[in-house]
DNA sequence: TCCAATGATTGTGTGAGTAGAACGATTGTT
DNA sequence: AACAATCGTTCTACTCACACAATCATTGGA
């Protein structure tokens, strides 16, 4: 199994950065050569997101908030939800959350209120200004880059339609 | 031009959210079309890395430390530095950059030798140890999720194709 | 009725990471 | 020679996010 990155000796200084990968693509996938050519894959599209067009930052500023509140903001905006509901899927601690949310409601962001059967809960929604500066992340977050413009229309067809069904498979 | 995920009104509590796009493809992708093909892939592409195949915590549980010291450790594995290209590169702080390379010196991963013409200036490099935690965390982070391992070998040679061509487009 | 469990909150502590000021050693420029 | 600039470090302050204990109000179950 090869292991991406994978070095035998440390690069000394001045010295160019050695690039083990880059074998040619074999003829036919199946075999060895699909491996590699799906680790090239994904660091490519790792690179592609994570380096080339981290958008956290450009969201924290356009809000004025840290991304973490965008995060919860943008998550309260596509369906109100008590706040036990947003800990779990936003993976984040219950007493944080409550000083997140009330950062957010503070700002005029969310509102909070009483679980109509079950007094011991509440459920957080956005406003209008909430919905507003959920959308302005949104647009920064979904914009893409522009490298996806470039493509041509064959191939943009294609990532549409290969990266569709990898969306479309179940989780786990 | 389309802002990604816009709404017009909040969902109420337990009403469905609303998922405003799923346009139909258009026949040929010139045009309006080509504009929300290239959202939905690059929401696609964003769910599959961020979403989906979040790594950085797997990352630092496994080399026992913060992601962002994994991230410096991998950097400075790729090739030797001097402090300052170091914290240009990863985006840090001077201080705290001079924290996080005490730190992986520590632990044996790292050392730091004297420039050899500017006595101002330290090289730092990675150890034998510090190539072995840097490839463990390259390992982790460049083995592809298993969505990809379902691709056709027709589809992940395209998608080979079209990736590799992106990550060849110079950076801005 | 009584007690366990739940939901949300308050309080405290901690590590990570950013930011700026200041410092000493060294190099570059005039 | 003198001074500005650079490099790396020390120091301090701060926010962010996580973690846990404790609390109170409320609901669920025996």
């Amino acid at each position: 199994m090869t292991t991406a990155g994978q070095q035998t000796a440390a690069p000394a200084y001045g010295e160019q950065a050695r690039t083990p990968e880059t074998p040619e693509i074999p003829e036919t996938l199946d075999g060895p050569g699909a491996g590699e050519a799906a680790e090239r894959v994904w660091r490519n599209l790792r690179a592609l997101v994570l380096e080339r067009n981290e958008r956290r930052k450009e969201v924290a500023e356009a809000l004025g908030m840290s991304f973490f509140r965008a995060k919860a903001l943008r998550r309260i905006a596509r369906r109100p939800s008590q706040m036990s509901e947003l800990a779990a899927e936003l993976a984040s601690d219950r007493p944080y959350l409550t000083l997140v949310v009330d950062d957010l409601e503070k700002r005029g962001l969310v509102e909070r209120r009483q679980h109509p059967t079950d007094r011991r809960c509440k459920i957080v929604s956005a406003t209008e200004a909430g919905l507003a500066a959920a959308a302005r992340a949104n647009a920064i977050l979904g914009s893409p880059p522009a490298a996806l413009l470039t493509l041509s229309a064959a191939d943009l067809a294609d990532l549409d339609r290969i990266t569709s069904s990898l969306a479309a498979l179940p989780q786990d």
